[in-house]
DNA sequence: CGGTATCCCCCGCGATACTG
DNA sequence: CAGTATCGCGGGGGATACCG
C-alpha cells in the first residue's frame, strides 16, 4: 500500500511529492525541458534505474510528458499540473535556504554536482567573448579533475581535457565554492583567504568572479531566527 | 546513505521533509500542541514505531520539541524552524486540492480519517447548546460505528457508544461526506441526493449541514486547468 | 497514555550487463 | 544516448507483545 488513505489536500500531494528523489528530479525539470542524460546529471547519485521507476509515477500523474527533440532524441517537459508544483518546490527550497544550508557538513559536499550547479549558475553575459577553459581541482579530492569551458554561445562541462589548453586553473575546497553559490560567501574574499586559489593570466583571474552567479534562494529576505545546526 | 550529496537547498528541504509520512505528521502539528495518541489518530495508518522513527530526525533537526502537558504527559509541538515549513505544508496541500482531490477511489476514503477530520472540521460556535450525540454509519463499512458527541465546551469522537442516547443518525458515502469536507459538494444537495441520509428530530436534521466547516484549501481561487484524473 | 523491544518478511534499491 | 533486464542483499517497516 502506497498510499496514506486520506482524502487530505496536504497527503494527496504528498503521495506523489514526497517520495525519495522525486524533489529533486522536479528542480531539475523547473529548468525547463531536459533529456535523460542531463536529468540524470542534475541527480547524479540516483541510479538509472531508479530515476526511471521515479519518473513512471510522474508520468502516470500527469505532472510530465514527453517530447520529441531531434531526430530520435526525446526530452521531458514538466505539464500544467507539473509547472503547479514550482510554488512547492520554492517553499522547501526556502525553507532549506534559511535553517539547512549554513552548515554543510562533507557528505553534501560532492564535487560533482558543485561541478555541476557552477555551469547552471554561470552569468551567460558576462562571459568573456574570446573562448576560456577554466580547469578545477578540490582540495580531499584529487582524482577528480573539472574542465569547464566558457563560450558565449553555450558552456561544457567535461570529466577529460578538452584540448583546448587551459586559461585558467581553480585549486580550493568545495565548501568555499559552495558558499559562494549559495550566496553566504563572496568568492573575492574566498580567494583573499586562501579558500580558493587562482592561477592563470590577470585578466581570467580579475574575470572569473564575475561569471559567477548565485542562487536565487539568496535573493529571499533574511530570516533572522535562523541558526546554523 | 540517506543524504542526497548536494548542498542545494532544495535537496537539503527534501531530506527532512521529503520522507514517507513526514508531511502528514507536520500537518497535525501545525495545528498547535498535540499528544503522541492524537497524533496517530490523525495519521492511523502510520504504526507507533515508525511513528516514533519519524518524530526523532525531526527532533534532532531542531524541527519539534516535546514540552510538558500536566502531571506526567508530554506533548509535541513545531519549533520556530518547525512552524516556517507552513508555508511548504500549504504550497503541497494547494498543490494537491487543485490537481489531485477531484476524482478520489477508495483508497483514499478511510471513514477513520473522515471522521477525525469532521471532527476537526466541526464549526464550535455553531454548535447547539445542549448536548447533541450523531451516530455515524457508512455504506460498505458496516462494521464501523462511529459517535461525536457535541457540546461547545468541546467535541468527542468514540468508537463504542457513549451512552447518552443518539440524538441524530447518518448514513451516508464517505465520498459524500468527503466532497463536502473538501468543499466540493453541498452538504444539502448530498442529502437531496440521498448519499447522505439523517434519522432524527428535524431540529438536528435542520441544524446538522450548519456544524460542519470546509478545509481552509476550499477558499483558494480555483484553478480553471485542474482537471480531474 | 506514551512509547520500547523483538521478530521476521518483503521489496526497494544498487550493481552489472545488455539493447536499439 | 536512453533506457531495460536480471540478480541479490539489507533494512525499512508491519505485527505483536511488553512496560512504566
Amino acid at each position: 500500500m502506497s498510499s496514506y488513505g486520506q482524502f487530505c489536500p496536504v497527503a494527496l500531494g504528498a503521495e506523489i511529492f514526497a517520495e525519495r528523489w522525486t524533489p529533486l528530479i522536479l528542480r531539475e525539470m523547473l529548468h525547463g525541458e531536459i533529456s535523460f542524460s542531463d536529468l540524470h546529471r542534475g541527480v547524479p547519485r540516483i541510479s538509472k534505474n531508479l530515476l526511471v521507476q521515479r519518473l513512471q509515477p510522474l508520468h502516470a500523474s500527469g505532472i510530465i510528458e514527453q517530447v520529441a527533440a531531434g531526430e530520435h532524441r526525446r526530452h521531458y517537459r514538466l505539464t500544467v499540473a507539473g509547472l503547479a508544483l514550482g510554488p512547492v518546490i520554492d517553499a522547501l527550497g526556502t525553507w532549506g535556504y534559511n535553517w539547512a544550508s549554513k552548515d554543510l557538513d562533507d557528505e553534501h559536499l560532492d564535487p560533482d554536482f558543485l561541478m555541476w550547479s557552477l555551469r547552471r549558475l554561470l552569468r551567460m553575459d558576462a562571459l568573456p567573448d574570446e573562448r576560456v577553459v577554466v580547469a578545477f581541482r578540490f582540495r580531499g579530492h584529487a582524482d577528480r579533475l573539472y574542465w569547464l569551458v566558457l563560450q558565449r554561445s553555450g558552456v561544457d562541462l567535461c570529466l577529460h581535457d578538452p584540448g583546448y589548453g587551459v586559461s585558467l586553473e581553480v585549486n580550493g575546497t568545495v565548501a568555499a565554492l559552495a558558499g559562494v553559490c549559495l550566496g553566504h560567501a563572496e568568492i573575492r574574499r574566498a580567494i583573499h583567504d586562501g579558500e580558493v586559489e587562482l592561477l592563470g593570466a590577470p585578466r581570467h583571474r580579475k574575470g572569473f568572479p564575475t561569471w559567477l552567479g548565485v542562487t536565487h534562494f539568496a535573493a529571499l529576505p533574511k530570516v533572522a531566527a535562523a541558526v546554523s545546526r
